[in-house]
Parts: structure tokens; sequence; C-alpha cells
DNA sequence: ATTGCCTTGTGTCGCACATACACTATCATC
DNA sequence: GATGATAGTGTATGTGCGACACAAGGCAAT
């Protein structure tokens, strides 16, 4: 049975399987939440083996469709996990990929038990997984100072303030409000709309909405299913500190360069 | 035959491989050179399929020592190519490295048929290989902005003028010599070796060696598994042109505004 | 209608840093 | 010792980042 020999054959040289593994971010109660999905006591990113006749980034996909309502969201890749082990029973290797849904996509939350949790608070998680979470948040800092995925995480009418606030969150610390907001005119990546208010209390603020730029650097790749992101700097990771008060009128500085 | 029935099974879902290809970059005659391995007609990435006892990783620095000698040399995960048929006969999904190495240690190229390529004039290439250069190039060019990946090019010591070469060559523009020295002295990354000489024509040039920073901010991820580089920025990929001449004297900034 | 509360929205100044630019120093060769 | 070639060095100028405070416009309670 020569048939039956060559199966034999693929199936021991090919006992590696593919997976894909998404970390979902959203913004909710000015906190980071990644979406999980029971997996016995511990949680599990939304992950999936990939086809034979389907695309990785199709995997990915649809492994985000299963949980979160479909729709069209930010998705890009992130890292391949490769270790022997990661999967104690087989071998897996998971190709990561994270994405960023808005608020307002988040509540119809796509039928399973899938449930939000804060950053600051995760559940154990099973196999690799938070180390994967780890890597997309340091990525997704990376990439929020210099492009625009920030907007990906908000409704495509915003106000200015829950703009900053998304980059507050993401970055950890406390931006100025009228720096920010001169940074996005001079970008020229929004635009105000007619409509107006939202808030219940104070007073009623301008919506925007954004508008991509026709990307004169593209990060990423030229080639489409790479995902590109023009290279803008909204804000930086972490701030060039000012000093204070009497600082030493530039002394020793021309001294000192020797 | 319930066991040849399970080894069916396995081959019908497990019918997809994993390869690694790698982009190895080098500096030759001023130019960036890739290391391409004769596959028939065309030329090929060096590139391998992983094993069921091996890291990614571990695959891709089995690659590489293939063509190049080993030694250890910088490497860096790049992207994992998915599409269904971009090997026409069988499912091949291809984890892509790039590596940089030292212009020295390239002579010592390993046994192998592999020849260096100028990127300028690439011969055909094999599958999407063309591709995956492409993306490791504009990769290399980001990353060569913002960290110190730029000294894994050039041997242990080095003048400041063959660094800058480095810089200018994968930048694709020139970079002033006294804004470009007085960076690297601020930065402190460059110490001077005891060392001069080298070229035979003109004035003898002080030798350095790198000197890395303890990583105030890591790029990339905490696992040590992924490879982390300080931020550092030695050089801007498009420099913020300065108007000459005639600049209208701070006019119409202000009431531009809007 | 007035008051208080809360959030939006706006301008300036100082400093660090990127950019542009030209000449001297030091070696080898002839 | 003249020529050629590369190494090595300082200054002036504009711009963007960061720090900082107060008036405007709504709602709600009185």
């Amino acid at each position: 049975m020569a048939d039956t020999n060559n199966l034999v054959e693929a199936a021991a040289a090919a006992t590696i399987r593919v997976g894909v593994d998404v970390v979902v971010f959203t913004i909710r109660d000015d906190a980071l939440h990644v979406l999980l999905a029971p997996a016995g006591s511990d949680w599990s990113l939304p992950s999936d083996l990939i086809r034979t006749d389907e695309t990785v980034d199709a995997t990915a996909r649809r492994a985000l469709a299963h949980v979160a309502g479909s729709g069209d969201v930010w998705l890009e890749q992130l890292y391949t996990f490769g270790d022997v082990h990661r999967v104690p029973t087989t071998r897996v290797v998971s190709v990561a990929h994270y994405a960023l849904v808005s608020a307002d996509v988040l509540t119809a939350t796509g039928s399973r038990a899938a449930r939000w949790w804060p950053l600051a608070t995760l559940p154990r998680l099973v196999l690799d997984h938070r180390r994967i979470i780890d890597y997309a948040l340091t990525r997704l800092r990376n990439k929020l100072a210099y492009t625009t995925v920030g907007f990906q995480l908000l409704p495509a009418r915003f106000t200015l303030s829950e703009l900053q606030r998304v980059y507050e969150v993401i970055l950890g610390r406390d931006l100025d409000k009228r720096n920010f907001r001169r940074k996005l005119e001079q970008l020229g990546i929004v635009k105000p709309t007619r409509e107006q208010r939202v808030a219940g209390s104070g007073r009623p603020a301008q919506l925007y909405r954004f508008v991509a730029t026709e990307a004169p650097e593209a990060i990423g790749a030229p080639e489409p299913a790479i995902a590109a992101q023009p290279v803008v700097q909204l804000a930086r990771i972490s701030p060039v500190l000012r000093r204070r008060g009497r600082a030493v009128p530039t002394v020793p500085a021309t001294e000192g360069r020797r």
C-alpha cells in the first residue's frame, strides 16, 4: 500500500501544528483591557489552528470573529512564538497577532463566554499567553508613539479629550492638553465635524474624526498584506525631562565636552 | 487498522510545514548586500524546515550556519509569511528572519555556493523571496534609525567614518560628519581604543569600539528570547529639511495656524 | 435668574537639539 | 617639500518639545 506509506511518511515529517493567538485590546473605564476566553480554570487568548486552505491572516480574523463580533478591526501580526515546549503535549508554533477595537464595538461581544479583563488584574493564563500579552503591550506602546493606531481604539467620531485619554492610558503617563492639541493640529490628522456634545456634565465638546494622511513614509512594508502605517509622532513614549528652575546655564557642557 | 487511520487523520490535519528564511545583510564596497544560495536557475534565501525538537530561532541559526560561517551573528525575527500559495506544491508557512554580519566575517563565507548580491542588482528569486527581502530592508532602515543595530555590520573595532558610511548606505542619504560625531559622543556609545590607522591613504583614523548602553528603554520585549534594543536615535530616516536663505521671519505661522 | 460645578478650549516662553557650513591636521606618495 | 587624501573639529540659527493658567460654555441645583 504505497498510498498509506506516503501518508505515514507525511505524518511523521509534519508533526508541527501552526496556531494563531490574538491579543484583542480595547479601552474601558480609562484602562486597557484584553479579551480572554475561559479555558478550564484558566483563561486563554482567542486562538485557532491554521487550516491548509487559509492565510495566516485569515485564521487570525476567524479566531477574532469567534469571540468578538466580526466587523472590520485593526489587526497586525506580532511575533511568532516557536519554543519547543510552549505546548506540553504537541508541537505548536504560534503566530501571535494583536488587534485594536473601539469601545463601542466591544459591547457587541460576540456570543461566547469571552470576557474583557483589565491589564492590571489579569487572571491565570494558559501556556505562554501571558508573555504574548506582555509583548503585545510593549509593541502597542511603541506603535502608538509614532503611528496613528491610537484612533483604532475609538469610534469614528470622538472628542479630543477622549483621544488624549487613550494615549495617556496606554503610555501610562499624563499628557499636556495644549501640547497634545497643538501637535494634532499641526499634523492635520483630525478634522472637526459639525456635531458637538456627548458628555453630560461640563461644557460640550467638539466631535472630531480621523483623517488619514497619505503616508509620506510607510512603516511596515510596501506590500499591502503587511500593515503599513504612516510615520507621525503624536507623543513620545517617555518625555524628555525638562530641568526646571535654576538650570545650570549651559556651563560645563562646552568645557566638559573634553 | 486503527493505527493507520490515526496516521492518515494526522497527516490530513497537519499538512502544513513551517519553514524559516533568513535575509543576511552585510556591507561591501559601500553597498548593502544579501546572501543568496543558488536554486536551479534562480536564487534563494538561506532557508530550512523547522524540526520538531527545535526552536524557530534555532532553525534560523542553522539555516544561517549552512551558508555563512557560524559565529555569533545578530539575528531577529522579521515576519511570518503565510499565504496559501506562496509555495505552489505544498503549504509552507515561512517565519522570515534577518541577520546582520560584519564585512570581515563574511569573507569566511561557509563552504556552499552562496554568493553576496548587491541589493541594487538582485537576480531572479525563488517564491516570494523578493518580497521578504524588500520587507527586511524597510525594517532594517527603521531599526537603524532608532537603535544601535548598525554596529552589527562592522567588526569590533572601526573608524567613525566607517560607521557613518554604514548609516549612509542603508539610509540612502548623506550625513553630516560633524553632526554625526557630535551625536555619537553625546550618546556615549562609542569609546576610542588605543589603536589607530587602518587605511592606506589619508590621515590615520582613530579606532573605536561599540559600548552598549544599559538600555534605559528596551524596544522589542522584556523577554530575552525576543531581541531587545536600546532606544537611541543616531540618525533620522529622513532629515527635517531646513529652509535656507531668506526664511520668512516666522510670519504667518501664528496667523496661519488656523 | 443666579450660583456652583464641571469640562472644553486656548497662547507663550525657554531650552535643547537638529541642521547647515569650512578649514586645519596628519599621514603617504612622488 | 609639494600633492593628495582622509581625519578631525566649532558655531550660528531655527524649530519643536515641554511647562504653565485661565476664560468659556454648558448643566443642575437652589
